[in-house]
DNA sequence: GTAGTATAGTTAGGAAGCTAATTAACTGTG
DNA sequence: CACAGTTAATTAGCTTCCTAACTATACTAC
């Protein structure tokens, strides 16, 4: 009820907010090119893999990547093989394991979202200054490493 | 791919990655308390909405404060009726209104949870100084009212 | 006062996330 | 080599979000 408690409950709220809000402004984005947000992400993923060298990854390495569990991959994964985005291969050296890789169509529509894909962002961190995004970059960086910290360390399960 | 594109779009995965991260983290914490992360907002915001003196909120503005569209308002507030946790009356001034306020028992949890809520807030918080909650309090309220600008004068709907 | 429009809420159907439990395959130790 | 334990992926079933379409009520303007 103090200030004391109410200013970090706040930075948590505002947090939330913001990413529903650029949920909101990037829909339409991908929806041009026939993809939602989260797809992005599994195609983007890929791509900066294949960039690598790598031919793709396997289906836990892209769970761990998006901080997403391995069944919510298997859906994804699922929907974008239906439409024809990526591959579902098997694995020679380990007969559980898939690798999930850009498919030419998949690899076509990433080079095609990124030409615009600068510029879409621009305009959506252009109410930040430079400055700003450096220190919010930075900030949420130093936050994310702290949370893995207490995720790992079962910090959640002790507290209280 | 040159620092200048990849800086924007790693502040962009950063906030994903974040809120991913921080949901992991408060789930267990409200799960002792036998809601979602959710549910909490729910139940929150109308707490709040008692301290000015309010008896609830419609379902519209409760649309609002949430960030969230009304058929998933009407969701949650069905499984939190079925919990006993808020109540959904008439509104005597518009008969299409549905007015939601917390139950007794829906109070007496909301008092339960902020017992011990700054606490978790507070472990959670402390990977970062207090200079560095401020200014991230900051920066994203200053890049809410921008996203939120954009979001209502059409700006995605012209961009490109 | 009736016609047309706008608003409040719900329903239907789908995507994306979760946990718990299952299946299949790998690994390592006796 | 066999058996115990681990790991990779999937399935089942849930919540929470979405859009589009609908119903019912309220408002507005003639």
């Amino acid at each position: 009820m103090t200030i004391l408690q109410q200013q970090p409950e706040n930075a948590f709220r505002s947090l939330v907010k913001t990413v529903g809000l650029l949920e909101r402004l990037m829909q339409p984005h991908f929806a041009r090119f026939g993809i939602s947000g989260s797809q992005w992400g599994v195609l983007r993923t890929l791509n900066r893999v294949e960039e690598t060298g790598q031919p793709g990854l396997r289906l836990t390495d892209l769970s761990e990547q998006l901080v997403i569990r391995p069944p919510s991959v298997t859906g994804m994964v699922d929907r974008l093989v239906r439409m024809k985005l990526v591959n579902r291969t098997k694995v020679a050296s380990d007969t559980r394991a898939r690798l999930v890789s850009l498919t030419p169509k998949g690899r076509e529509l990433v080079t095609r979202v990124l030409k615009v894909h600068a510029g879409q962002i621009d305009g959506i961190l252009n109410g930040l200054s430079a400055d700003e995004q450096a220190t919010l970059h930075c900030v949420l960086g130093r936050f994310d490493d702290h949370l893995q910290q207490l995720i790992d360390t079962g910090w959640m399960a002790a507290a209280e």
